[in-house]
DNA sequence: CCACGTGGTTGAATCGTTTTAATGCGTACG
DNA sequence: CGTACGCATTAAAACGATTCAACCACGTGG
């Protein structure tokens, strides 16, 4: 049925062997037999079989990448910047989405490990690192992407989520707003313990500043909204007078529920900041502030990182860039 | 360095097929024996190699899907229907993004027959029907994504365009509007043009209304910016009373230029609608009316109808699907 | 005239898993 | 007591591309 480099070989009168030579090294062999077998590959339609080729190459020419959720904006910028340094190698981007979800984080690295590929990068969701360890000890390099570890034992490109949320809650309080809330969760997300800290710290600064914790499940549209509209349900006198949702979607549906027929005045009642400064995130009912992060960046450059430490060009590399604050209407001054 | 099958059966006392008998068919094996093996899988840390597997198997357990833009949420939810599909078969789901681009969406087509997918799912772009259809003699099985084929050739599952097109501008005509622009492109995709015509039937009902096609280079945000602004910049007696973009994409765009410092007033000088639902359509500055497609649904069954065909369960199914009017305040009546 | 390169080409070995026909071994039955 | 059968396991042959040492023919320089 399917045609192989030896029904080539045999229709071009050539040996396998020098069917793979023109196939990978074209200028090795002489430009009239190149001819006769290029031209014996378009006649039968011939197709390499990846699967052959990687198990002679021991490993293949993907990159795994897991990220928490594919709905994000901000994780398929990411995908798009790894799979432009990818294509730069001629290599390719195989996106798996745990969806929060240990089980599923789990799979797609055991498929990523059955499919050998070059090298995982991943956003890993709470504290599986053995798992991770593991894998790198048997010979997958391993980039944290959006999160560093402690004892600096992988390489990895984050942002500064301290920082970022410092930036968020510093803005809400310079624009006279006292009573704070943090939207987000699961805790155990790096980023979102992060963004917390910040916001802890940024509070910490100024005396009569309060800042109250709503946890959700997930840092989704739907999760913001049904944590919107818990606020909403509140008695007037109850209700933060800022609130910092840990990521753009969550404060979309934040914002949702808030405004819901007639509700609470954004950002004359309640000021909202994001975080990720998704597209959509200027095209919101109240255009949104947030915090910008180099998504595409992050992606690029944790090829870069997972290519130069899969080369043995240097161990381990830790970069760390700094978010940015984008201020939109709804956290202007109260009118 | 990577542990085989062999040295796993080393470790345990028995045989490779052995082995392979306790990964596949565990059942044919003494307890006694598989406990023994299992032990030795684990001490060793043995990892299958999915490339010997499909060289074996002479096809892969993934599944190609090309689609015409990642950054459309539309296409992640198609995308996620069509994993969770694949799931129940224990199959995997290869992304690949063509971004409209024929050159990448060709590459995307050669990476997935290089690598024996299970099958393709496609979007397709133009008109490069050969490149299918070639693919397909050579054994692969395609399933056209969002797209017929005249000649009803390949298997498909689809929404009726057409119909969404007319529901779109029936709804703009039914509240009053009468100069219709159309902002979509390129012409070339399918669903552009059905869309269009659509909209076509709905004005040519109607005596008095008029239709403006308003041609963009993508389905975007930014390309809807772009035109948006064109039709902002016009003098007010040359502007339409309404706009139906092709997708919300582009329609969040178109809305984002009209609301541009002061600019006009939607839905009271410009009724907007979209095309998609997109979760943020109904979270925009105005809230935006759209036509809703299944797109999980769609998905799903594109996997269905392409796991039937390549059990040759059936041949050539075509599902159609009826899309959905959702009524926002973008289209609100005058006030 | 012979040894020695050189540019082209060959054929066999290899990657790791799955599959199949064959084998061994014990038990039940005629 | 021998045959036959079932069960568990084995050994070997695939799958298809790549690589590498060997080889060949043909000059060229000594």
């Amino acid at each position: 049925m399917t045609v192989s480099v030896r029904d080539v070989a045999a229709a071009a009168s050539v040996s396998v062997g020098t069917v793979s030579n023109v196939l990978n090294r074209p200028e090795k062999v002489a430009p009239s037999t190149v001819a006769r077998v290029t031209a014996a590959i378009e006649e039968l339609g011939f197709v390499r079989n990846d699967a052959a080729r990687q198990l002679r190459a021991g490993h293949s020419r993907s990159i795994g990448l897991v990220v928490l959720d594919v709905r994000n904006p901000f994780f398929t910028d990411v995908a798009r910047g790894a799979e432009d340094r990818a294509a730069e190698e001629g290599m390719t981007i195989l996106l798996g989405n745990s969806d929060e979800n240990t089980d599923r984080e789990r799979a797609y690295l055991d498929l990523f490990e059955e499919q050998r590929v070059a090298g995982v990068l991943i956003s890993p969701l709470a504290d599986d690192l053995p798992r991770l360890q593991r894998l790198r000890d048997r010979g997958t390099t391993v980039v944290l992407v959006d999160r560093e570890v402690p004892d600096q034992s992988f390489s990895s490109v984050a942002v500064d989520d301290v920082v970022g949320g410092y930036l968020a809650v510093r803005h809400l309080l310079d624009t006279g707003r006292r009573r704070i809330a943090f939207i987000g969760g699961p805790a155990s997300i790096r980023q979102v313990a992060d963004r917390l800290e910040g916001a802890r710290r940024a509070v910490a600064e100024t005396d009569d500043a309060a800042l109250e914790v709503v946890a959700t499940e997930s840092l989704s549209v739907l999760a913001g909204r049904a944590a919107g509209e818990g606020v909403r349900e509140r008695a007037a006198s109850d209700r933060p007078d800022a609130v910092f949702a840990a990521n753009d979607l969550l404060a979309m549906g934040v914002l949702q529920a808030l405004m819901m027929q007639g509700g609470i005045d954004v950002p004359g009642e309640i000021a909202l900041i994001g975080y990720d400064d998704i597209d959509f995130a200027s095209a919101a009912v109240v255009p949104l502030s947030s915090i910008r992060q180099p998504a595409e960046l992050i992606g690029y450059t944790a090829v870069d990182l997972m290519l130069k430490e899969a080369n043995g060009e240097s161990v381990q590399e830790r970069v760390l860039f700094q978010p940015e604050l984008v201020v939109r209407e709804s956290t202007s001054a109260r009118s």
